[in-house]
DNA sequence: GGCACTCGTCAAGAAACCCTCAAAGTCGGC
DNA sequence: GCCGACTTTGAGGGTTTCTTGACGAGTGCC
């Protein structure tokens, strides 16, 4: 887990500058949404380590943003509240929330939570799912970091994984070159196209048979590129 | 998971009695400490799905107990104390503890704390919670601290240990620099990759047959170290 | 055909990474 | 306070990886 992914739903602006701050700090890569609705899509679309739920939204009772997001992932929620009567805990851990926190609350025990759920992350994970993606002679193993043709594994470098880890996540779909840059060099490099190609060929040299004619990993001329989804 | 078994340590005896009504109300299979030895004793003997852990302990620092524990289990430590201080819950979380309830707190919360806890359990199987590690010539046996190479014992510092211990109980599995850092050093040194490597060093020597080419102790160049499962 | 654009390949210097050795600093017991 | 064990820090050098530019092939449009 090189920088966790964090996604933020509070809809106060105050409390979301502090608590912007706080995090990004921090190193941890942080997207926000301020209504249960964009919540959800975030969530979905970033795939976090963690999410901070502040239970008062506008739109949508934050409990049912816990159980909408749990009827899929079992990504740590850390909530905050104004309240902290002993009833809205446990209605919040119940509904599927990892830990809770009660305003005025302090950075420091804020961050230490998303700490403890980082463990949790990290070590006893996703037993439940399964990261581990074929198609033909490729297998690609999130999980494990592991990549492997016709049972060979195959030693990528750090960008070199990223960037096939990028196209597994969302294999089958066409990637532009610009979400590709976002995602695997960062925001700030996201008009150079021209690195993505030199790394499609480093991947294709290790995973393809032909690297002229490839079976995995195809180009969408004019758009990006996609990962064969089988 | 019929019937969690939950490991209390706690030496006042009202407290104690208390949530002795409170957990076994609720079908839980309860064993009880009110030292700080006893309760490294209880943990290693019933294996229980949930440590409840009060800080406030007369024979030894309530925080040690979370560390000894934490070397060689993943099970979900919840704290109780009487001090609420944000450096007290900060410290206690990063000593390894999954949660933190401040008292006066109400039944109904730390029962829905347990609740999470089991979730969490119950997701994770029982990866790392076996004590005993093997792989070739190489033994590991966490819960006695003991290390051997083909059958002669190795002598570790205290680092060294850890370091292992770590890598043992994720196995397999690719941990960051970041990951082992925090785990071994504690969060606030997480950017110091040097120290890996250096202890790194010290590990192979003494673990490995040829440093130079490891077989146990594996490196993935950009990302961190890996213990070869098997 | 000429032009603009995209895509893939190659290569070289720069940068980052990893390992080793060793010195300096810390902390304990005696 | 001294000694030994351990940890932290620093420097050097070999290696790998990343970045960047140059070039040719292919394609579509004028």
């Amino acid at each position: 887990m090189p920088e966790p992914a964090v996604v933020l739903i509070e809809d106060e602006p105050q409390i979301r500058r502090f608590l912007r701050a706080t995090l990004s700090g921090q190193g941890y890569r942080l997207f926000e949404a301020s209504s249960g609705a964009d919540a959800l899509v975030e969530v979905a679309s970033r795939q976090p380590d963690v999410v901070i739920l502040d239970l008062g939204l506008p739109d949508m009772d934050g409990l049912e943003v816990i159980r909408r997001v749990r009827e899929w992932t079992a990504v740590p929620i850390i909530v905050l509240s104004a309240r902290g009567q002993e009833r809205d805990k446990v209605t919040a851990l119940d509904a599927g929330a990892d830990d809770y926190v009660s305003k005025p609350f302090g950075a420091g025990e804020l961050l230490a939570r998303i700490r403890v759920a980082l463990r949790h992350t990290a070590g006893a994970s996703h037993e439940g799912e399964e990261p581990a993606f074929k198609v033909g002679e490729l297998q690609v193993d999130l999980l494990r970091r592991h990549v492997a043709v016709g049972g060979a594994e195959v030693k990528l470098t750090p960008i070199e994984y990223k960037l096939l880890a990028t196209l597994v996540r969302h294999a089958g779909k066409v990637l532009t070159h610009r979400q590709l840059l976002r995602e695997v060099w960062g925001p700030s490099h996201d008009d150079q196209a021209h690195y993505v190609r030199v790394y499609m060929g480093h991947l294709r040299q290790k995973l393809e048979a032909e690297a002229a004619r490839p079976r995995y990993l195809l180009t969408e001329p004019g758009v990006g590129y996609r990962l064969a989804a089988e």
